[in-house]
DNA sequence: TCAATAGTGTCTTTTAGACATTATATG
DNA sequence: CATATAATGTCTAAAAGACACTATTGA
């Protein structure tokens, strides 16, 4: 609701003064590596949040969107700079008491991005495997992981929201850069999801739903240990999928 | 992201401070009337609004959670007390021009309710038909509505997030009471989407999916013009839809 | 009786899943 | 040649859509 200045009408219904409030951006950056779905954590400045990592998050500025933001925080808590990632908010996150030192009401964000070639992420930044934030299943080699504040719960959605996108939207190709195989296509699918797709009846899925990717006449390079050259593709104009890619039971 | 205590670490890198923020929360809440999908809309009180038509909206208090917002605003401004309502955010709004009054965060709820049996809402209030949204189409009967703000593409946001939650989810009865019979629910579909269902592949649909209605031993009584009596159903425990209901091309 | 609405059965088309087969590369 | 990966074809099972048919009410 706007009317910030004057709407609330009489007294008697105006609304509490904004006394101290703070509006922040978090963002959940998902990427395809190795073969495996992560997630960008960063080391928090606070020395009372020692030992916990968090998402990159700052405050929104006066006369800043939020998507603005939300670019901001990953560049300057990762030196992530990807102004082409696939950005869209996840949710807000507004409990009284989610930060300790007072009330932020959090806008969460989910980006996917294709892997980028290097660790590129400067300052105490890095990835890790989305496995790890399962809260059952960890051993000595990996132990539970801990966030600050709500953001292993942020970074849960944002991982929900992922895996379920990917059966109604054309949004797997965000997370590989063009052109690419449909075998590198299929492998976001099984990275996110956790589970193996049978090449054949997903290529025949994809390529038979309009829009999707489109072929282009370039071939890959094969492996080192041979193989057929496989056809590269582009991303196609289609948003959704219809019908969707549903995750196998 | 939280930490506006003390997370932004040396004051190079600390973000600007929160200044004039606001953070409100707007609702659309829609429901089934009349075979017809309706919009719940209010007059603003602000004077220089004269002749829009706005959702209901608040400014959140202090210490006081999002949800409780939304719940806050319907009842204080349309006179809606709708507890059990489906109540889920539906995306956040932060364009810095978005109100000219000042700058106002606004998280944007979409509501879902049974149709309230009077046309409960007190105050200047009331539901419209969706398709009067539609940019385009108008008659001299139903001029182009005009709304204040940025309410007019939130609406359109949330009418479309309720589009396609009905293919996906078992949120269509989140729109009448329990029991309901099945063309109740076909009902539901038809006035959202705008479309007409066969009856029977619809209940052959509903039916076999695990979970989304369970029958009960009660009939409804036929319509005045007789019919054979329908079986009731209550809500099932399931949330999604596995296969999903998909909207007719 | 008829009209109206609820519910069932059946057939066809489409889509998904399993898996065999062919094609093109490396060593 | 064998092996590896890409791409195609075929069969079966499940689901969707069209629509005929039966069931139970009021007038």
């Amino acid at each position: 609701m706007p009317g910030a200045g004057g709407r609330d009408g009489p007294p008697a219904d105006r609304d509490a003064p904004p006394a101290a409030c703070a509006v922040a951006v978090d963002v959940a950056l998902l990427t395809v590596r190795a073969g495996t779905l992560q997630l960008l954590l960063v080391e928090p400045d606070d020395d009372r949040l020692a030992g916990l990592l968090a998402l990159p998050g700052r405050r929104v500025r006066d006369e800043e969107d939020l998507d603005d933001t939300a670019h901001r925080a990953l560049a300057e808590l990762a030196g992530v700079h990807a102004p082409d990632a696939h950005l869209e908010q996840l949710r807000t996150y507004g409990d009284p008491a989610r930060d300790p030192g007072g009330r932020v009401v959090s806008v969460a964000y989910l980006a996917l991005t294709p892997s980028p070639g290097e660790p590129s992420p400067r300052r105490r930044a890095g990835f890790i495997d989305v496995g790890r934030l399962d809260p059952v299943g960890h051993t000595d080699a990996s132990p539970p992981l801990r966030l600050a504040y709500d953001h292993l719960r942020i970074s849960l959605d944002a991982l929900e929201r992922a895996r379920a996108k990917l059966e109604y939207t054309a949004l797997a190709s965000a997370f590989v850069t063009e052109p690419f195989t449909l075998a590198e296509l299929r492998g976001v699918y099984e990275a996110v999801w956790g589970v193996a797709l049978d090449p054949a009846n997903f290529r025949r899925k994809v390529t038979g739903t309009r829009g999707f990717v489109v072929p282009t006449r370039e071939l890959a390079a094969p492996g080192p240990e041979g193989g057929r050259p496989a056809k590269r593709y582009r991303r196609g104009p289609a948003q959704r999928l219809h019908p969707a890619m549903l995750r196998p039971a």
